[in-house]
DNA sequence: GGCCGGGGCATTTTT
DNA sequence: TGCCCCGGCC
């Protein structure tokens, strides 16, 4: 097959064909960036790369799974079998299994999921006796999670200043000690969550030099996909593997950069150029996927955002219609204006349920449009609910699996020592757990032998626990010499969690039963399809490896029918649909609450309703609510002011009397408590640095903010039409700051929603504000 | 050990 | 409003 050139343009051939040094490719929306990497791909196997060499990364098993896909469409399967291409966390996974020894871990180390992570973060906060209100387990795993995704290990921790200071400030002090005894904990334990993972193989790349060289040769040639979204840790990986040979190829979109809050880190994409100075950048700008005006739209909506890579995306498919803009009384009246939209399109049209999409930016929105569609009768479904990997009886079963490989893994044992019961309970675990952190070993090593380590139980516990020991060991003997299938469903049924299931008759066990039952038959299949391969006996851990990384969302199975799509935004990244709904279009939640005042926070909800805008192919439809309730309150809300942001040619306020209110209508009462520092200052990078980084101002700086929405009363808010302060703002002037205190404005930039001043603050240093929410006086 | 009800709480989530 | 967690009760 030699064709595959001749199916793309010439910029994007241009990508493909140039092979000298550093490519970074600028893949606007919809422009075919996929098929750039596949074709890269093929393209260097055609030209004598061996599969082997080659090092593709994604995010998702799905993504490296389609990808695949598409390459076998071009080359050999064969070959492409010995591709290396996967996530990072799976690729780095295999890596330090093999390499264990090097970092102090067996290659039998299992995997924490987040659920485990912080189930464990829980467990320290009380052993601790600290206040779970304050150290709320969700903030410290984040915490944590975002100090290694910057590669600060808890030692590193101890040592920064800057997160230290951060953890007084915000009255956790305790942060680093949760931290440490967290890492303690995952290490005797021989587990390691996702994060650790990608420090891990840092940490075995800076420290053996021998074995970085060995990756290096092995991989001539490093891709990665969605270079938007790496952490730092990613980065980093990407850039040791190929400082020698410098044959980097990485894709992505600046502007669908949504994953900050998980670490991701914009600037990786932004200062790629920096970092290699001989790097070449390939924009790809034509959209293939939607209408001209849905691209001009999103480009004037993008444009108002301040750092980005700069490039223009245009359409050369039919202009289309204006981008509609629907406003309602209510969230619930929202839901009945969608499905009548979404039935008179497919009365006029002929479009079917499936050809629409109704995007929203958070989960809690779901539920009002859901009962509208029921009522409507129109056929739906929704992601991003709970995955397969998620659910209760899968992590069950998943927990004696791991256990079999590694029974020091604690949240497993923790998970399965009662389940199903057999008479240990919770004070017989906290005893043992006790007497383990006090010998410092592991949950295992005490109930391997209770007796050595004079635990307080009585006999008829003793006798449980010996049962429970000799049944996990049962199931490790036959492991050796049992293919993944048989011992799984070995574990299955001696250890009674089958019988647990059929004896239980509620409708919810039926469901669990199937569950339980399609994990077997996934099994078989991997097993099926690894002696396909030529591996005889697959082994219970190789597919704990290919499951314990798996949180796909394959929810498709034969669940195509004809159903409207509903989904956060969030997960719509990548996929696109011809018909467009992006509901709840108002301030506060989109963009969310928790951004506004930080210009950072809101670039990166824009850049959330760009991603938003441009899933659409031929038709978006955008709404709002002016009254919507939310957490069990009816408020009034305003439309956002995203809404403005795009140019109005490109929009069609149908049946809308009034054009959107802006924020100077708010009730002043709305504008409280408002304003922060946003943080654009120069952050030092981490480019150059080690280990030690301090990019961590960033990561840590959000502050977290309490919610200032008033409950709507019988407010008319007509009286309260004060414009806010930007107006007779100058440079030089003083004014006051709420929180900050007394300033003066050194500078002063950027229009309509984006007008920021800078202010030097007497005792608060200088911040910049964003006016629209600052509240200053004027001295 | 399992069930019920009150209280506190609420973004986004590729691995 | 709905979910989750915990404490009290059987």
């Amino acid at each position: 097959m030699e064709d595959y050139l001749s199916q793309l343009n010439d910029s994007q051939r241009e990508a493909v064909l140039y092979d000298d040094g550093p490519s970074l490719v600028v893949a606007g929306a919809g422009s075919g960036k996929t098929r750039v990497l596949t074709c890269k791909i093929a393209h260097l196997l055609q030209n004598g790369y061996q599969p082997h060499s080659i090092l593709a990364l994604t995010f998702t098993n799905k993504a490296a799974r389609e990808m695949k896909q598409r390459i076998t469409s071009i080359i050999d399967e064969y070959v492409v079998r010995y591709l290396w291409m996967g996530t990072f966390h799976s690729i780095f996974y295999r890596t330090l299994r093999r390499e264990a020894v090097h970092i102090g871990f067996t290659p039998d180390f299992t995997i924490y999921d987040s659920a485990d992570s912080k189930n464990l973060i829980k467990t320290i906060i009380k052993e601790m006796q600290l206040d779970d209100k304050i150290y709320r387990p969700g903030m410290v795993q984040s915490r944590i999670s975002h100090a290694k995704n910057a590669l600060i290990t808890c030692n590193a921790y101890e040592r920064n200043r800057e997160l230290l200071n951060y953890d007084k400030q915000t009255k956790t002090p305790f942060i680093n000690e949760i931290y440490k005894r967290y890492q303690n904990r995952c290490f005797t334990a021989g587990v390691m969550d996702f994060d650790e993972l990608l420090l891990q193989t840092n940490i075995l790349f800076r420290d053996h030099p021998d074995v970085l060289e060995k990756y290096r040769e092995q991989f001539r040639y490093v891709l990665a996909d969605e270079y938007q979204d790496t952490n730092f840790a990613q980065h980093l990986i990407v850039t040791r593997l190929c400082e020698k040979h410098q044959h980097v190829f990485v894709v992505g979109d600046d502007a669908q950069s949504i994953y900050s809050f998980r670490g991701a880190n914009i600037d990786n994409m932004l200062r790629f150029k920096d970092h290699y100075p001989t790097c070449k950048v390939f924009k790809l700008e034509r959209n293939y996927r939607s209408t001209q005006n849905i691209v001009d739209a999103a480009n004037s909506l993008i444009a108002k955002n301040k750092e980005q890579i700069e490039k223009t995306v245009y359409s050369e498919n039919k202009k289309g219609g204006k981008i509609i803009v629907l406003s309602s009384y209510s969230d619930y009246e929202e839901g009945y204006l969608v499905s009548a939209r979404i039935l008179d399109m497919i009365r006029d049209t002929g479009y079917s349920y499936s050809d629409f999409a109704i995007l929203y930016r958070t989960n809690a929105q779901s539920r009002v449009i859901e009962d509208v569609l029921r009522k409507r009768m129109i056929k739906y479904k929704i992601y991003g609910s709970q995955s397969f990997y998620q659910r209760k009886e899968i992590k069950d079963v998943l927990a004696y699996f791991r256990i079999v490989i590694n029974p020091t893994d604690e949240e497993s044992v923790k998970r399965i020592i009662n389940y199903p019961a057999r008479g240990i309970g919770d004070t017989t675990i906290d005893k043992l757990q006790n007497v383990a952190i006090h010998a410092n070993v592991n949950l295992w090593d005490v109930i391997s032998s209770p007796l050595e380590y004079d635990v307080a139980i009585n006999k008829g516990t003793a006798g449980r626990l010996e049962n429970f020991y000799h049944m996990i060991k049962d199931f490790q003997d036959k492991e050796k010499t049992m293919t993944a299938s048989e011992i799984a469903e070995y574990i299955i049924k001696s250890s009674n969690i089958a019988g647990t299931l059929i004896h239980d008759l509620s409708i919810e066990s039926i469901s669990r039963r199937e569950n339980v039952q399609e994990l077997l038959n996934a099994i078989n299949e991997f097993v099926v399809m690894r002696r396909e391969e030529g591996i005889e006996n697959v082994s219970l851990m190789e597919f704990l490896m290919e499951v314990s990384l798996m949180t796909d969302q394959d929810n498709d199975k034969e669940e195509n029918a004809d159903k409207v799509t509903m989904m956060t935004i969030h997960s719509a990244k990548g996929l696109e649909f011809n018909n467009v709904f992006i509901i709840g279009m108002e301030n506060e939640l989109f963009p969310s609450q928790h951004s506004m005042g930080n210009l950072r926070a809101i670039e990166e909800e824009r850049r959330l309703f760009y991603v938003a805008l441009t899933r659409a192919k031929e038709n978006c439809i955008i709404t709002y609510a002016k009254n919507r309730y939310r957490n069990g309150l009816s408020y009034k809300t305003t439309p956002s002011f995203f809404i403005e942001d795009i140019e109005s040619k490109y929009l069609d306020f149908r049946n809308n009397i009034e054009l959107p209110v802006t924020r100077k209508q708010l009730p002043e009462s709305e504008k409280q408590d408002s304003s922060f520092e946003s943080h654009t200052s120069a952050r030092n990078p981490a480019w150059d640095s080690d280990m030690q980084l301090s990019e961590t101002h960033r990561q840590y700086g959000a502050p977290q903010r309490t919610p200032h929405l008033k409950p709507l009363k019988n407010t008319d808010n007509a009286a309260n039409d004060k414009s806010p302060a930007l107006n007779g703002l100058t440079v030089g002037r003083k004014v006051v700051h709420d929180r900050f205190g007394e300033g003066e404005v050194v500078a002063l930039k950027g229009t309509g929603s984006n007008a920021m001043a800078t202010i030097k603050f007497k005792n608060a240093g200088e911040k910049n504000l964003l006016l629209k929410y600052a509240i200053l006086k004027m001295l």
